[in-house]
DNA sequence: CGGAATCCGTTTAGATACTG
DNA sequence: CAGTATCTAAACGGATTCCG
C-alpha cells in the first residue's frame, strides 16, 4: 500500500466513479457483450440520457468498447475493453462487499 | 457472482461512491484516526465544506466513528468505524489497480 | 484557533419528449 | 433502436462568515 494511493485512488474513481458506472461494467463483465437497449433493460434506474453519457465516458477512458452496425433498426454493442477487464476483481469485491453487509 | 449484483452494486455506490468518499476511507485506512484540520491538510483539494459534507455521510452510513471534543481550540476526530474496516479490500484493490493500469 | 454553516456559481445527474 | 434535446434537481467547488 504505497503513498501514490493519495492520488491513485482519486484517479480510480475518476474513471469507475460515476454514479453508475460500477453497475454498467459489472453487467458487462457477468453478462458480455451487450446492446444499448439491453443495457438500459437491465438498468431500468438509470435514464437513457445518463446511460449514453456514462457508456461514453467509460468508452473514452478506454475501459469498454463500442461497435456501431450501420443497419435499419441501428445496433450498438458494448463490451469490456481488455482494460476494463482487469477491473474484475475491484468489481466482484465491491460486490461481495455488500452482500457481507446486508444493506440492500 | 450472484444476482445481488444488480442492486448490490448500486447500493454500495451510495456509501462509496461519492466524489471523495473513497478517498477518505483509504486515509482513515492507512492513518488511522485524525482530525478535521489533518483530513483537510492531506486532501486540499476538497474544500472544506465538502469534505464536512462527505464525512457526515460516512457516518451517518456507520462507516466512520465521529467524536467531538468540547475544547477550545475545538477538536474533532475522525476514525474507521469496524465496518467501514471491511471496505480494506475493495479500498487497496483499487489502489493496486491504478497503479498497474499506469494512468495517473 | 479549529470546525463547520451559508451563499452562490458550476457541474453532474434525473425526467420527459422527441428524432434519424 | 439508439440515441439527442431540453429542462429541472441534486452534487460539487470557492469564498466568506460564524461560533465556542
Amino acid at each position: 500500500m504505497k503513498d501514490l494511493s493519495k492520488y491513485g485512488i482519486v484517479s480510480a474513481l475518476q474513471a469507475i466513479g460515476g454514479k453508475w458506472k460500477p453497475h454498467i461494467l459489472f453487467i458487462l463483465l457477468e453478462k458480455g457483450t451487450k446492446r444499448f437497449g439491453e443495457l438500459s433493460g437491465l438498468m431500468p434506474e438509470i435514464t437513457q440520457g445518463v446511460l449514453t453519457q456514462q457508456l461514453r465516458e467509460l468508452e473514452k477512458d478506454g475501459l469498454v468498447n463500442r461497435v456501431v452496425y450501420q443497419e435499419i433498426p441501428p445496433r450498438v454493442e458494448y463490451s469490456l475493453s481488455t482494460h476494463g477487464k482487469t477491473l474484475e476483481h475491484i468489481l466482484s469485491n465491491m460486490c461481495a462487499w455488500v452482500y457481507h453487509t446486508g444493506n440492500l
